[in-house]
DNA sequence: TCAATCACG
DNA sequence: ACGTACGTGATTGAG
């Protein structure tokens, strides 16, 4: 029985670059489907496989490596275009019989390993149909390879490896432990490359091997000190690159069998995507019925149509009682209610509908207010904004779009309507989103938090900060004769000239030049981070020179160069507020971040000098005392840390003598930051090693530390273990308002993966929380400030902590306002305080 | 376009 | 045997 065995994602994805666009006429993408099915029967028909196999990655393809590296990858993911053919191709794949092949966190590259392993120990023959040529690994006795290229297939065997190669297949894991693989997140050794590489493992066979001999060897002493460098590198990608043989999937071959095919619904799947030349090879014919897919029914809703606005439709959408959508791209307005859509153009016209008392809903409303707003108008009676909904039902979604959610509803969404194709899908999809997080329990979240917001950013964003541009320009220019005269004297004691702020380049300097103890390294060489450097103080005068370089420049670049580049012509910063971008529920800041604008060094600090208030003004700064760590104390309930709060007491102190058993008049300083350190780590999972490295004391007392903290408030453990085992068993973690965070990790096979997952699951109702309170805040001090002091604006949010301009008459009533919403926002069983300060720039109100 | 670095809560 | 704390955004160098 010979088996093909199939890497459906390679496949499908070469397919896809490899096939010129196609689509059906409701603009579904068809392109990769075709030209899967075309490699597929081609090489079922060349191999004479009596068993087809088809395996598909499930979930992140980047499981094996970290949450960051992962989330990137989904971030970027695959194209729309392509990923929206994926469960087609599958479909196809099942209706005809075959068995497609998943497994939960694992890569189709693993099923390929495992399978093509139980074909070796059965003796039998097996080919692998791949486009990925890191399945050469898995080439044996009883395995081949049929790589798929943009030509003709190419087809190898141990043989025709070891001539391409000069090494057997499975050395090929060797090989990419030394030159890595970008595309798959494995690193190598730095400074290694192909060339080198191959010819190393020719020589050596494995890098095990390589490394035994290193002392000996007769290796050129630059890629000697390479390899020396770069060894746990190596062995780390080396378990990277070696494919998983040990699946999970069914044991025996027989359950790889052929089914009976489906024809019905082959014909149903392949008219509805109209791939004709298909069904003639297949010797399927046209199925007549309009295919329905199982998970899909939505009879109810009727395609669109567009029609012409005229007076009487405009009126009659003015008032019309149940709401309406609209898009706004700026000219054009596009409206739609049921199955009808049209379009508007007379800016008159479009301001009558905005203004106007019927129920509106739209996707991405921010911009809207904000158009408004330039106008001395607002948006009227907004009842719901579909985007927000998509972020609570899913805030880890790296983009959305009406598309995009339309395919995930399974709601229609008709291409072919062109430039009105958006608006004339939101209503099915506004009703739809609203209806899930009404049912999900974020029905408050929505209504009393997340939409009244919107209109408070647009605000915010509107209102802006204003800077005095004259104060940043000074103090740039005194950064700027700083800089000079580093560099020159960094270049003196380096001995040349060379770019300080290339990693690399400072790296030769450093490591080569000036032979200091080199540290970690990272995937391109070797580290250079304030983190290392730290450790390299003292060592030579360079080092702390270079450390003042990059904090001056950045504070030139990052922050003076940056700021002045977004002043408004009105002499203010008008940041933009993201409310759909992270996963825990809180707001992000950009164009300029004004969340990160320096605080930590005295220096740094000196910036915010230049966030003034207007003419007769003055700014509040309020924010909140230990917000999370209070949230701590709620959530699991310890009475040691309620009491704490409650007395309004320093945690950190008190902490320290939970934790070393003593008075807190014999805890130390040192003793209290240890302490700090610790309650940081719980907020965000802890670990002994990050513990150690933090407050630098060996990982055997940093574990200490953690085991005495976790006996002295015994509920924390309890509580951050059955947050863990609920998201295991829902999927998800909420936050204490119900905001959702879904934490797929914790399904992951991957160790390290999992142990992410577990922080992710510890900390986002946390932080989420935290999030959850200060934006209710927001919108009661804004509320508040509107009806009572109309002239204090609300002017930014820097997670815990919230500023307002106002005129200096109004400072102590609006003051009033910020502190009391503050703190009342939220009733736990601890207090919630707000500190409320005031001053000239953000740097006096913060003192 | 990505990786490294560093700014914040 | 593995890697090493949560969440963000901007700038730079280099492929």
């Amino acid at each position: 029985m010979k088996m093909m065995i199939v890497d459906g994602n390679s496949i499908l994805n070469r397919a896809f670059y490899g096939v010129k666009p196609l689509s059906n006429h409701k603009g579904i993408f068809t392109n990769a489907i075709y030209g899967f099915f075309n490699i597929l029967l081609r090489a079922a028909e060349d191999t004479k496989a009596e068993q087809i196999v088809i395996a598909f990655d499930r979930k992140e393809k980047t499981f094996r490596h970290n949450a960051v590296e992962s989330y990137k990858a989904n971030r970027k993911g695959m194209p729309e275009e392509l990923a929206i053919q994926l469960p087609y191709t599958q479909q196809i794949l099942a209706a005809m019989g075959y068995p497609v092949v998943t497994c939960a966190g694992w890569e189709a590259d693993d099923i390929l390993g495992t399978l093509s392993k139980k074909c070796t120990e059965a003796g039998e023959d097996c080919v692998l149909l791949t486009g990925d040529r890191d399945n050469l690994q898995l080439i044996g006795e009883h395995v081949t390879v049929r790589l798929a290229t943009n030509k003709e297939p190419v087809l190898y065997d141990a043989e025709k490896f070891r001539a391409d190669y000069g090494f057997e297949p499975i050395r090929l894991i060797d090989l990419k432990a030394l030159m890595g693989d970008s595309s798959d997140n494995i690193k190598g050794v730095a400074g290694i490359g192909e060339k080198t590489a191959s010819a190393l493992i020719q020589q050596y066979g494995t890098i095990e091997a390589l490394y035994a001999a290193l002392e000996k060897s007769d290796l050129k002493p630059a890629v000697r000190k390479k390899l020396e460098a770069g060894a746990e590198d190596a062995r780390q990608s080396k378990w990277l690159a070696t494919i998983v043989t040990d699946a999970p999937i069914p044991e025996s071959l027989s359950e790889y069998d052929k089914k009976p095919q489906d024809t019905e619904q082959l014909s149903a799947l392949l008219t509805e995507l109209e791939l004709y030349k298909l069904m003639e090879r297949l010797h399927v014919e046209p199925s007549a019925a309009v295919p329905v897919q199982a998970d899909a029914v939505q009879p109810e809703i009727r395609p669109a149509e567009i029609v012409k606005a005229d007076a009487d439709l405009l009126e009659q959408l003015c008032h019309a009682e149940a709401p309406v959508d609209f898009l706004y791209q700026k000219p054009v307005l596009y409206l739609a209610q049921d199955n009808k859509v049209t379009r508007l153009t007379d800016p008159a016209q479009i301001m009558r509908f905005l203004k106007s008392d019927a129920p509106k809903r739209t996707f991405d409303a921010k911009p809207v207010y904000r158009e408004l707003m330039e106008q001395g108008d607002t948006l009227r009676n907004l009842v719901l904004d579909t985007v927000i909904c998509a972020y609570l039902l899913d805030p880890s979604t790296p983009e959305y779009t009406i598309k995009k959610l339309c395919a995930g509803e399974s709601l229609p969404y008709q291409e072919e309507l062109g430039e009105y194709a958006d608006a004339a899908a939101l209503p099915a999809l506004s009703e739809r989103l609203e209806q899930l997080v009404t049912e999900q329990g974020m029905e408050m979240l929505l209504r009393e938090i997340e939409l009244p917001l919107v209109e408070v950013l647009a605000d915010m964003e509107h209102t802006g900060v204003r800077v005095d541009q004259e104060g940043v320009q000074k103090f740039g220019e005194m950064l700027e004769t700083e800089i000079t005269d580093l560099r020159e004297r960094i270049y003196g004691q380096a001995g040349r000239e060379f770019n300080i702020l290339s990693p690399k380049q400072l790296g030769v300097i450093l490591f080569e030049e000036l032979a200091l103890p080199a540290g970690k390294k990272t995937k391109t060489g070797w580290s250079t981070n304030a983190e290392v450097l730290d450790g390299l103080r003292g060592r030579h005068p360079i080092v702390e020179m270079v450390l003042q370089y990059r904090q001056l420049t950045k504070l030139s670049s990052t922050y003076v160069e940056g700021l002045l580049k977004t002043v408004a012509p009105d002499g203010r910063i008008h940041t933009c507020y993201r409310q759909t971008e992270t996963r825990t529920g809180r707001i992000s800041s950009t164009e300029p971040n004004l969340q990160n604008i320096p605080v930590r060094t005295p220096l740094g600090r000196e910036m915010r000098r230049f966030f003034i208030a207007a003419e007769g003004c003055t700014l509040l700064d309020a924010d909140y005392s230990q917000i999370e760590l209070r949230l701590v104390a709620h959530l699991c309930g310890d009475e040691n840390m309620r009491r704490t709060f409650a007395e309004n007491r320093d945690i950190h102190l008190t902490t320290a003598a939970q934790v070393f058993n003593m008075p807190e008049d014999m805890v130390t300083k040192e003793m209290r930051s240890a302490a700090k350190a610790v309650n940081f780590g719980i907020l965000y999972g802890i670990g002994a090693f990050s513990l150690s490295k933090d407050i630098g004391v060996s990982v055997a007392k940093a574990d200490q530390y953690i085991k005495d903290y976790l006996h002295s408030f015994p509920r924390v453990e309890q509580f951050m273990n059955d947050t863990v085992d609920r998201a295991k068993e829902t999927g998800y973690v909420t936050t204490l308002f119900g905001r959702k965070r879904y934490v797929p990790e914790l399904k992951m096979s991957n160790k390290n993966m999992q142990a992410a997952g577990r922080r992710i699951a510890m900390n986002t109702p946390v932080q989420g929380t935290a999030a959850d309170i200060i934006k209710k805040a927001m919108v009661r001090v804004w509320k508040r400030l509107k009806e009572e002091v109309p002239e204090a604006k609300l002017i930014l949010q820097i997670h815990d902590e919230l500023i307002v301009e106002t005129p200096a008459a109004y400072a102590a009533q609006a003051g009033e306002i910020l502190h009391t919403e503050m703190e009342q926002a939220c009733e736990l069983s601890v207090p919630l305080t707000a500190d409320v300060q005031e001053g000239q720039s953000w740097y006096d109100a913060k003192g």
